[in-house]
DNA sequence: TAATTTAGTATCATATATGATATTTTATAT
DNA sequence: ATATAAAATATCATATATGATACTAAATTA
């Protein structure tokens, strides 16, 4: 698809080694780099430079490593105390782990990405999600996913579905797009979605939508947990809590 | 001091559109960057779509307000994990904030510059630091940046105090050279910091060396409290307090 | 509805960032 | 100490990213 598209080489590459950087559990050398990204030496020479000089990266030790640099804890950080949804939802969050002993978690959209921005762990100490701020593209496999997808117009949420399918991530996965519908009809109806171990097996969720003054949707907010500690049964009582406290988030957040 | 330099325009040209972003407390039009950054329209088009198209801004709205993306949330938190001091110091932060109900603060030094990377806030209430993952320059006003004055051989000492000299902040800051290596060597002797409102006026701080396996300084744990419940004696009980907690943190970090 | 402001695109000559090559510097290994 | 490898710098012809100018599109305002 080569769509015709600017070119600011110097810029792509750089973001292509913070990537890179930041994919790495252990902090990388410059040949590290030069041999797996395609950039002339002298090229990556500069973008270091210049990355390292305004903190974005950081180079340690004598041999020079590089990781990443403290300027993107303080972005980064900056970006969270500015969205406001994090901090409306943060005292209902912290209300619902109480109540529950489950893990709770808020998660927006940012350009056709789920992102998980916040997340309470449970008693149960199993990572059920992943890192905040990680994206996930299945959005058939996940409650807040369907959400998503039960909001938007039906011509649009075919386009989407037809991009990325309904691939299978575990046996329980929903891979037929009658069913997946009727479901979203569902979720329109009930105020909540349940994922019933479709993205991971052994691991149920119910998530209710967060609607902004606008009335549109701004995030989702789930309860998730284990099988052992959430019965198919349990989803009804769990959904409206869940929903109870979604409704409380959209007044917060100015939703009449 | 033109020192020469590489030049990599595009990528210095993205980072302060970032930095101004980041700057602003709402988000920013076309026009606005426009106006702030001698960037030219076609340029700043250019940057801004491949900053988008990456995640690291994001355009809001239809008229188009730019503001940070999510990107940076993940990156940021990318690098806490990464950071293991953190994740050591943790657990010791909790106990000393539990023991003491002062603000616990946990910094470390990336180029030069002292950064904040964790903190606890007390029962008091008040502001004491700034920012997570934000630099402070004046080492002469904190006790953290003692602490790293201390460390450093003597030459490379004067060389940083040369150059940032020693501004007043408040009229306890130390502004006699000869005054402040006095304090230094004591601060070696000690094994802690005091810092008695030369920083900001009401607000002491004790702070104690934290090192790593190398026997390296690899930062700072420290006790901060407006002084109305922090008088100068209890810096001798509050430092040893501090002292022996970033010594369990530093055979944490694998010193012996 | 027209007027005005703002966002974003198109074009293309040219200033300039780039990269092939080689060298120097620095750190690790022998 | 010497050898070896990796990191960082220097040079400079040239491919190419850039920016002056002008334009369209879209949204707000009168």
């Amino acid at each position: 698809m080569p769509t015709k598209k600017y070119h600011v080489p110097a810029l792509e590459r750089a973001l292509d080694v913070i990537d890179l950087i930041a994919l790495h559990e252990s902090d990388l050398s410059f040949s590290e780099i030069l041999n797996s990204l395609n950039i002339p030496r002298p090229s990556l020479a500069r973008i270091l430079k210049i990355l390292t000089d305004r903190g974005i990266i950081t180079k340690t030790g004598k041999r020079g490593l590089y990781s990443l640099g403290m300027k993107l804890l303080y972005l980064g950080n900056r970006l969270e105390s500015k969205l406001k949804l994090k901090s409306v939802a943060w005292p209902f969050m912290q209300e619902l782990a109480l109540k529950t002993g489950k893990t709770i978690e808020l998660s927006t959209l940012d350009r056709d990405q789920l992102i998980l921005i916040d997340q309470i762990e449970g008693n149960e100490g199993v990572r059920l999600f992943s890192r905040i701020g990680s994206a996930y593209p299945y959005f058939h496999t996940l409650a807040a996913g369907k959400i998503y997808l039960a909001h938007m117009e039906k011509e649009k949420m075919k386009d989407v579905l037809r991009k990325i399918g309904l691939p299978t991530v575990t046996k329980h996965t929903i891979t037929d797009i009658d069913q997946l519908e009727e479901e979203l009809s569902n979720i329109m109806k009930n105020g909540y979605a349940f994922e019933d171990q479709e993205l991971r097996e052994g691991v149920r969720r119910v998530v209710a939508p967060i609607y902004d003054s606008h009335r549109s949707l701004t995030g989702c907010i789930g309860i998730a947990s284990p099988i052992f500690s959430f019965t198919y049964e349990d989803r009804e009582y769990l959904g409206r809590m869940v929903k109870e406290v979604a409704e409380k988030i959209s007044s917060g957040m100015g939703a009449k």
